[in-house]
DNA sequence: TAGGCCATCTGGTCCT
DNA sequence: AGGACCAGATGGCCTA
């Protein structure tokens, strides 16, 4: 991050927060079916290329309704290392870490799914972008890598990220807001640290932050105050 | 309904 | 060789 400089331009997306600026997709939602509240879906097993992980139907996957806080599936059974602080962290409920329901997709639109057929299915009828992403995942071919492997690399890539989520929870609770349950987005959840820290770093008189150095305390309070209003405003709940 | 945010999958690269 | 890390792509959920 770039100095402290909070920018309260929160309408435009992180450019780069997925490595680029975002190309112009369109509609990403296909409302081929109607939307899922969240409180009736909760712990879903994944697509999970394997066959041997989607054992099971995929519809009796979804199951504890209600608010809980919802525990990620046991891709393996020593997973879940809730590293980082925030003890145990489970993950808050208002930080869902949701489990899209991919697996519905692929179970009602292409419900195949056969892990052998190497174009299995491909001449289905879908011709959609949908079914290009799927036979996309179809393929059986992941380089250079087995199918086991590709699966346990996956795994391993959940969990890390489930690790980074699990940080960002900590550092959430470490930062001042409006509320408890006040919901902030990762890039939320940075800026206001960098403000908080450059506020305390003042209050402190440690000069370690080099390009804001002329604000003076009460101005950094300032900054970390609009920087959570104004990311409150973003994110504001309900 | 568009846009923001997120989780997941995937392949490439780096490191041990 | 295998794991960690990273970024791109994609679709789901949610809100304005």
């Amino acid at each position: 991050m770039d100095g402290p400089a909070v920018e309260h331009t929160c309408s435009d997306g992180p450019p780069g927060l997925h490595g680029q600026a975002t190309p112009t997709r369109k509609n990403k939602r296909k409302m081929k079916e109607p939307r899922k509240r969240k409180d009736s879906v909760s712990v879903v097993k994944r697509p999970c290329l394997d066959s041997s992980a989607s054992d099971s139907d995929p519809d009796e996957s979804t199951t504890e309704s209600g608010g809980q806080p919802r525990e990620f599936p046991p891709e393996t059974p020593d997973s879940t290392p809730s590293p980082c602080g925030s003890g145990g962290s489970t993950v808050d409920s208002r930080y869902p870490l949701t489990v899209p329901n991919v697996y519905s997709r692929f179970s009602s639109t292409f419900q195949v799914e056969t892990p052998d057929s190497e174009t299995g299915g491909l001449d289905q009828s879908a011709s959609s972008a949908e079914w290009t992403m799927s036979a996309r995942k179809q393929r059986k071919n992941y380089k250079n890598m087995t199918r086991e492997r590709r699966v346990e690399a996956n795994a391993r890539e959940r969990t890390r990220v489930h690790a980074i989520s699990a940080a960002f929870e900590g550092l959430r609770r470490a930062v001042p807001s409006y509320s408890y349950n006040q919901r902030l987005s990762k890039l939320a959840i940075l800026r206001i640290a960098c403000s908080y820290i450059l506020s305390l770093s003042r209050l402190a008189q440690l000069d370690y932050s080099h390009d804001q150095s002329r604000m003076s305390f009460a101005e950094c309070v300032d900054l970390c105050t609009d920087t959570i209003q104004a990311e409150g405003r973003a994110k504001r709940r309900h």
